[in-house]
DNA sequence: ATTTAGCACTCAAAGAAGGAGAGTGCTAAC
DNA sequence: GTTAGCACTCTCCTTCTTTGAGTGCTAAAT
């Protein structure tokens, strides 16, 4: 069977109605509403090919047709039309990041909260990946009796802290040694490239600490390996409530569950971006939980390299143009912000 | 109407049956499983009067009867009897903590976790509060042309840093000075100690720096005042879905936005804790979404002071007896742990 | 004076029966 | 190819009935 313009048309009147009401669609519907031209009779006969073909299905004979997930994917990619976004939309947007570009968590914790808020659904982000982290500095500091800080600066500008344990007797310039000795021989490295040889001529240099030492390297690595990995931030979870879809406790509580599985989420938004927005539908997210979801992703920039990923989760019956329209904005303003934070 | 033994026993029964079937309770299964030595009959009558009392109520008539709150409240006040807790739950407790005495958030962190785990209800805990934080030392260390950090330590041991942005000419000289006279200034004061006097001095010994110096004088203000403010812990939220009485989504979605409300759950948790453990039980929570809902709280110390509460809230169904030994005992546990991490 | 057996009564929950209504598929006429 | 007409299907809603658990009351037993 053929697809052609009148099929397309009622297709696309079907899913609009559907992710309008949530409710089946009959053939009557579509020929009053979305005026065609022809009679129920008519759309009756398409919306029966439609089924055929695999676009449309019946929850049972004599109920109206909803949309399948193939019908969802052809929408999503031929008849779809970007829903115009408002000015007002983007003042908000701007507005709202504008005055927070101090800190890059804090920026991307409202990003995605803003996200959520501006569609209903359900937002992830993927903090920036700043690609291997090289250590830019690091600093020593006494706090009290046996106690001490490390500071550790990293290239992508990101500062961290982290308490370690030292003998009591240390005085100010043994601080001074360890610290001068660490950035001695660790400065500009990336986890990488340290090996073997280079903690040795640390500890070679300053054997006497070796204990203290030993916890710093850890800290350092450990510091090196986290701001590696990419912190998810999750807003909009209650949303899902608000959909009738999720009536049923057991979904909300295995898509909650999911939600709690930061590996899992990190898989779902790392696709390929190469062509911008990239549609996710139902079980295409290859995960039991999602059946019934669908998740729009994007990737956001820096210096024209991927540096994370925007996703937003609805049910199936998403508001896709809508939902796209936001996403792409909310990724432009984000990677406005970060580069205008550098 | 008076109480006696036998009343007593009937009503114990009663609410035992029900916190383990959530099944109505008639007069044949308590005569029959929990052999009173009477008839059905004489357990009507005695549940006729106990009703009467107030202290348990009937969905319909023809069904059993259920604990009303005044029901719980008796029975929590009298009839309960501590859940022996096997040392095996002591021994859990004590080996997850114990190997994680480093970062007090850390600590916290794991001990909700291991909370909610042990119960399958939901576990609050507020964040150990050190009493007014004064100031113990600040350094203000250089990251790159333009951008300097922070370090900020507290007089109860906890580290903060902060990003600051400093004018590009500032040598290594500059840093020093300006450590140096913060720390002149601040050091050893809590925020309530600071008045225009003090922060005119700091002004005047470097007015220079003026623009950084108020950045700065800032970001130590918020921290202190960041500090004194406790966080809450929250975890186990999921387990809620598992309880039959939060089969409708509404309930769950109210009670979800109200886990939002971080000022609302220290209120919730703020209680006299005196005499050890505050139960409240459904509407002594006052607050609507609570409804239904009971709250077993805590406090934990340090040299006979409150630093912070623990939480466990459950439908006003729960196993009163385990969750109080549960949450004594990991009251107990987390008090040594801080006393410990001193 | 309690306690208990007996029995009528009540009420929710579960099932059965019967429209009503929305929507379909098919056929025949346009 | 399109459409009117019509029989048919299936869910949903309402109403009615049945079932069963549990009560409350009364009168007899202890």
């Amino acid at each position: 069977m053929k697809m052609d313009e009148r099929k397309r048309r009622v297709l696309l009147a079907t899913i609009l109605d559907y992710i309008a009401t949530a409710d089946p669609v009959g053939s009557r519907t579509i020929a009053r509403k979305y005026n065609l031209g022809v009679s129920p009779a008519t759309v009756r006969n398409e919306m029966s090919d439609l089924e055929e073909m695999g676009y449309l299905e019946q929850p049972h004979t004599s109920a109206g047709r909803i949309p399948s997930q193939l019908g969802y994917r052809y929408y999503v990619d031929f008849l779809m039309k970007k829903e115009p976004i408002e000015g007002e939309i983007r003042d908000i947007i701007y507005q709202t990041l504008l005055n927070r570009i101090r800190e890059t968590d804090e920026l991307i914790q409202l990003t995605s909260k803003l996200l959520s808020q501006l569609t209903n659904y359900t937002a992830f982000i993927l903090a920036p990946f700043c690609g291997e982290n090289t250590l830019r500095h690091i600093k020593l500091l006494p706090i009290e009796e046996g106690k001490a800080v490390v500071i550790i600066v990293l290239d992508s500008g990101h500062v961290e802290h982290r308490i370690v344990e030292v003998p009591e007797y240390l005085n100010e310039g043994d601080y001074a040694a360890i610290s001068a000795i660490l950035n001695g021989h660790l400065q500009g490295l990336t986890l990488e490239q340290w090996h073997p040889g280079i903690i040795q001529a640390v500890y070679r240099d300053l054997d006497r600490q070796r204990e203290t030492l030993k916890q710093i390297i850890e800290v350092i690595e450990q510091s090196l390996d986290y701001e590696h990995e990419q912190k998810v931030f999750l807003k909009g979870t209650l949303n899902i409530l608000d959909q009738p879809e999720f009536k049923q406790i057991e979904r909300v509580k295995a898509l909650f569950e999911l939600f709690e599985e930061e590996e899992t989420i990190k898989n779902l938004l790392h696709c390929d971006h190469e062509n911008g927005i990239v549609i996710k539908i139902g079980t295409e997210n290859r995960h039991e939980s999602m059946k019934g979801c669908s998740l729009v992703t994007a990737a956001y920039h820096r210096q024209g390299k991927v540096i994370g990923n925007i996703g937003l989760l609805g049910p199936t019956r998403m508001e896709y143009s809508r939902a796209v329209s936001i996403v792409e904005l909310v990724t432009y303003a984000l990677t406005d912000m970060l580069e205008k934070m550098r």
